[in-house]
RNA sequence: GGUCUCAUCGUCUAGCCCGGUCUAGGACACCGCCUUUUCACGGCGGUAACAGGGGUUCGAAUCCCCUUGGGACUACCA
């Protein structure tokens, strides 16, 4: 399908200033599959140049939660490869130090000693008189070099600014197509900061040359910064990478995706049980199409026919209803043993281990074909057959108000507490329905919806007859005499 | 404000590049029916969209222009 080319080299590059964002899980992810789709390479590039809110246990975070999505790069900071190492952009400050001296000594970049008033003054000026606020300090004049360099010499601390071309820039992207950005959008900026820390854009570019970067694929947001990095690549004389802006993920107020749309960790999900497999399928279909479309797949599925040609340029609305299904459609996809060992992984199911694997088979499989979460499972066995503390919801209490169910827990509760095996059998369980529809007179809905009230103190969930054989009986005793209450 | 960008069902999208096969297809959600002496699952069916206006053309969701609306970027953040 996809031209094997082995030159490919793609990069996720994030700050770790917090948890992995799911916006960035969904390019992490179609960065790896471009990678694996092409034979091609896949970096991950720390960019922690902004030490205030960078830390080390946001990039360990970050990296288990891409482990755990599967989205296993080839090379970065634990994978380094001589070549290219190190991975951390902090790591990196002599590198970005030799770059910036060349830009000013071909005076492409200027030692720029304005203050923060200055610069606000300038600012403010610009706006008086309806120019953009572009910067026009003295620095900015070649004659000033041999001052600055004095000043450098006594110790001095400037930022670095580079000269940005009159002239405008046209960028080839594989998502927007042809993006032309107009001479004077930008004026001089900032490529090293007064502190001597360099700059996301000229960090950015200096390590996709360095590193090789063929192919960059990242989020709308970068593409009016993108001109910044053309004009640092042509300084440098540097070869271009192929851009992809991604349209970007945006919440139910058609905001850009962000903490206060609620959860957008990934880490999140991750606690929740989520699949992960489900996660990348979800994410994939928020901005890219299958061929075929074909709504669930896993990674390795689509590896061979992805590509960039299929990304849809429009933002994409996160939905958590969407993504429920899917990870019902990957829950009653997988094996009843991988599912179980998810299950027994979790705390509160260890009374799993006790039960035969006649049982755990049974259990599982009447449990996936019925939730869309791994966690109901652990909740449902543990609310519905094994946990001893109801929780009343509202949608019980109506059940409860049913004339005929107080009467159906009396009854059950006489009849369960007849019962010396650990286990009732279908046939018990059709006899006490029988009993309640003929003595009773109930049937129908008040039927099993009372019966599966009684035993169950749910309105909801696996057809009773198998689920009640796989109920132990003194859980359900409990739970029938705290119902009586 | 400036620059860039986007515009198909409520939502995710196919189709658009290479106009007719589109009385616009699929999926989620929703509604109905069937199955199940319950709910869910499953099966079947239904409601629902080419933002508006101009062109070009025999013919436009598809090409061009304008309007409107949305979004992003406009830092010594990334």
């Amino acid at each position: 399908m996809t031209t094997q080319n082995p030159a490919v080299r793609v990069r996720f590059a994030p700050s770790p200033t917090g948890y992995l964002h799911i916006g960035g899980a969904r390019t992490a992810l179609y960065n790896y599959l471009y990678a694996k789709s092409t034979g091609g390479t896949f970096v991950l590039r720390i960019e922690d140049t902004d030490l205030e809110r960078s830390s080390s246990e946001f990039e360990q975070l970050q990296m288990a939660d891409l482990a755990w999505l599967g989205l296993i790069h080839d090379e970065g900071p634990d994978k380094p490869n001589p070549k290219y190492a190190p991975y951390r952009q902090s790591e990196r400050a002599s590198i970005y130090q030799k770059y910036s001296d060349q830009l000013i000594e071909k005076d492409l970049a200027y030692y720029d000693f304005c203050t923060e008033e200055e610069l606000e003054e300038m600012k403010a000026l610009a706006e008086k008189e309806g120019r953009d606020p572009t910067y026009d300090g003295k620095w900015k004049n070649p004659a000033m070099k041999a001052e600055a360099a004095a000043r450098v010499s006594k110790g001095e601390m400037p930022a670095v600014r580079f000269r940005a071309p009159k002239k405008a820039f046209t960028l080839n992207d594989k998502v927007k197509g042809s993006v032309t950005f107009p001479e004077n959008m930008v004026g001089d900026f900032v490529i090293v900061r007064s502190n001597g820390l360099p700059v996301y854009n000229f960090c950015c570019v200096i390590d996709d040359m360095l590193m090789d970067i063929t192919h960059v694929i990242r989020g709308e947001d970068h593409l009016n910064n993108t001109v910044r990095q053309l004009m640092i690549y042509e300084a440098l004389g540097a070869k271009i990478p192929e851009f992809a802006h991604v349209s970007l993920l945006i919440g139910h107020d058609r905001q850009k995706l962000s903490k206060r749309h609620g959860a957008t960790s990934v880490n999140l999900y991750r606690n929740d049980n989520y699949l992960p497999e489900a996660m990348n399928n979800y994410l994939c279909l928020l901005g890219w199409s299958h061929p075929k479309e074909t709504d669930i797949f896993d990674k390795a599925d689509i590896v061979s026919l992805f590509d960039l040609e299929r990304f849809s340029s429009h933002a994409a609305m996160y939905d958590l209803e969407k993504f429920k299904w899917v990870n019902g459609q990957h829950l009653k996809k997988m094996s009843n043993g991988d599912l179980l060992k998810l299950v027994e992984l979790l705390p509160e199911t260890g009374f799993i281990a006790k039960q035969t694997p006649e049982w755990k088979n049974a259990a599982i499989e009447i449990a996936k074909q019925y939730s869309h979460f791994v966690n109901d499972i652990p909740n449902m066995i543990n609310e519905m057959i094994l946990k001893e503390n109801l929780e009343m919801t509202d949608t019980l209490k109506e059940i409860l108000s049913w004339e005929t169910t107080p009467k159906i827990i009396e009854y059950i509760n006489t009849e369960i507490s007849k019962v010396t095996t650990d286990f009732i059998t279908e046939v018990e369980l059709n006899g006490w329905m029988d009993y309640v529809k003929k003595e009773m007179g109930v049937k129908g809905k008040p039927l099993f919806q009372g019966i599966r009230a009684a035993l169950t103190g749910k309105d909801h969930g696996p057809e009773l007859k198998i689920m009640i054989p796989l109920t132990p009986v003194n859980v359900i005793k409990k739970r029938v005499a705290q119902l009586k209450q």
